[in-house]
DNA sequence: TTGACAACATACCAATTGGTACGTAACGTA
DNA sequence: TACGTTACGTACCAATTGGTATGTTGTCAA
C-alpha cells in the first residue's frame, strides 16, 4: 500500500496551485521529456487531483506552453543574461556563468541536459505552439547576449570589428552544444575539453 | 475509405523486410520523435503488418536501438567522417561537409534537426540502452574528427600547438549545437551568423 | 450569516498504447 | 513432392492515455 496523502488541500489559492502544478511538471518534463511524462504521472507528484490541473490547463500542451513562457523564459533571463550585466566586459561574465552553471554543477543534473534545448530538439517540429513559444525563449537568449556584448563594444572591452549578432549566434549555440554533448557523453572531462576551445574563442573577441 | 494495401507482400526476405522497417521508423521517428511514434504508426506506413514487426524486433525499445546502431552510426561515418579523409587538409574537410550537409540543405528537413542528438536529448536519460548506443555513436564521432586532426598535425597542415581531443570534442560540439538552434529557428540566416565565427575559429588550427 | 461562485475532488470514458496468441503460407531440404 | 521451419498476417488484450461530467467545499462580498 502506497501512502495516499491526497486529501490534504484545504487552502484554496489559483496561483499557489498552479506554480505547483508548473514546478513538478518542469521536473519531470525535464527529466523524462514532455511525451514521457503522463498527466497522471504530473498529478500524483502533486498534492491535488487531476480536476485542480485541468482547471488551470485545459489540455495538456497548454501545460506545456506555460512551461516554456512561465518557468523556462525567466530562467533563461535569470540564469544567462541578467548575472552578465554586473561584469564590466561581458565575455567575462559569459565564460563565468559556463563555469559556475555547467562546469560546476552536479553530472546527475547535467544528465538531464538544457530544459530548453530538450523541449526544443522534441516538441518544435511536431507542434506549432510549442515551435512559436520556444523559438522565442530562443530568440530572448541570442538577442539579450548580443546586447551585452554591444555594450562591450561601445564600452571598449570588446573589439571594434566583432560582428555581435554573429557571436551571439555561436555564443548561444556552444552552450546548447555543450548542454548536448555532456548529456550524450558522461564523461567527466568532456567539458573542459569543450571549454578550453570555446574560451580561446571568446578571448577573440576581447581588445 | 482508405485504400488498404496490405495483402501484397509475396516473398519472404528476412533482411529485406528489417531495411524496409528501419528505414520507415527511421523517418517517422526523425520527424515525431521516438516516444512520439507508435508502432501502429510505423506499420501503417510499412508494405507489412504488426505481426513482422515484432518478429523482427521483439519490443519498440529494440527497434530504437536497431535505428542507432544500423542507421545513425553508419550515417555517421559515412556524412562526417569518411568524407574527410579526401581533404589533403581536414580542416577544408569538416568546412566543406558542414557548407553542403548543413548550409545547404533544404530548411523542410533542416528543421527536423540531427538524428542522433534527436535521440540523444530525447531518450539518454529515459533509457540505459538508449544512453548506451548513442553513446557510443557519438564517440564514434568524436574520436573520427580527432583521427583525421592528428593526421593534419602529422602531415603539416594543422599547427603543431592543437590539441586534437579538444578540437574534436569543440567540433562536434558546434555540429549538434548549429543543428538545435537551426531547428528551434527558422531563420534562414542564422546559418550563416554561425558559421562564419566556427570558420573563424577553425582557420586558428591551420598552419 | 449567508449565498454564490470559483477552486478543487471523484468517478468515469473512448481511444490509443505496446504486446501476444495463434493462424497461414512461402521456402529450403529430403 | 512431401514436410518442417519460419517469415509473416490476423485478431485480440490489458493497461495507459488525455480528457470530461459532475460533485463538493473553501472563500469572499453583501
Amino acid at each position: 500500500m502506497v501512502a495516499k496523502t491526497k486529501p490534504v488541500k484545504r487552502t484554496r489559492d489559483l496561483e499557489k496551485t498552479r506554480k505547483e502544478i508548473l514546478s513538478v511538471a518542469f521536473n519531470e518534463v525535464f527529466r523524462r521529456s514532455f511525451q514521457g511524462v503522463s498527466i497522471d504521472d504530473i498529478v500524483k507528484k502533486t498534492q491535488l487531483t487531476k480536476g485542480a490541473l485541468f482547471h488551470q490547463f485545459p489540455t495538456k500542451l497548454d501545460l506545456g506552453y506555460a512551461l516554456v513562457d512561465e518557468v523556462i523564459q525567466p530562467m533563461i533571463l535569470e540564469r544567462w543574461i541578467d548575472p552578465i550585466e554586473a561584469f564590466e566586459n561581458p565575455v567575462d561574465g559569459i565564460l563565468h556563468q559556463i563555469e559556475e552553471l555547467i562546469g560546476k554543477a552536479d553530472p546527475r543534473y547535467l544528465r538531464y541536459g538544457c530544459p530548453l534545448n530538450n523541449l526544443m530538439q522534441e516538441m518544435a517540429p511536431v507542434d506549432a505552439g510549442f515551435r512559436d513559444r520556444l523559438q522565442s525563449a530562443l530568440r530572448l537568449w541570442i538577442s539579450g547576449v548580443e546586447v551585452q556584448l554591444r555594450r562591450g563594444k561601445r564600452e571598449g572591452q570588446i573589439k571594434k570589428e566583432v560582428h555581435p549578432k554573429d557571436a551571439a549566434h555561436f555564443i548561444v549555440m556552444a552552450h546548447e552544444g555543450l548542454y548536448g554533448i555532456l548529456k550524450g557523453l558522461d564523461d567527466p572531462s568532456a567539458f573542459k575539453s569543450m571549454y578550453r576551445p570555446l574560451k580561446t574563442y571568446l578571448r577573440t573577441l576581447e581588445n
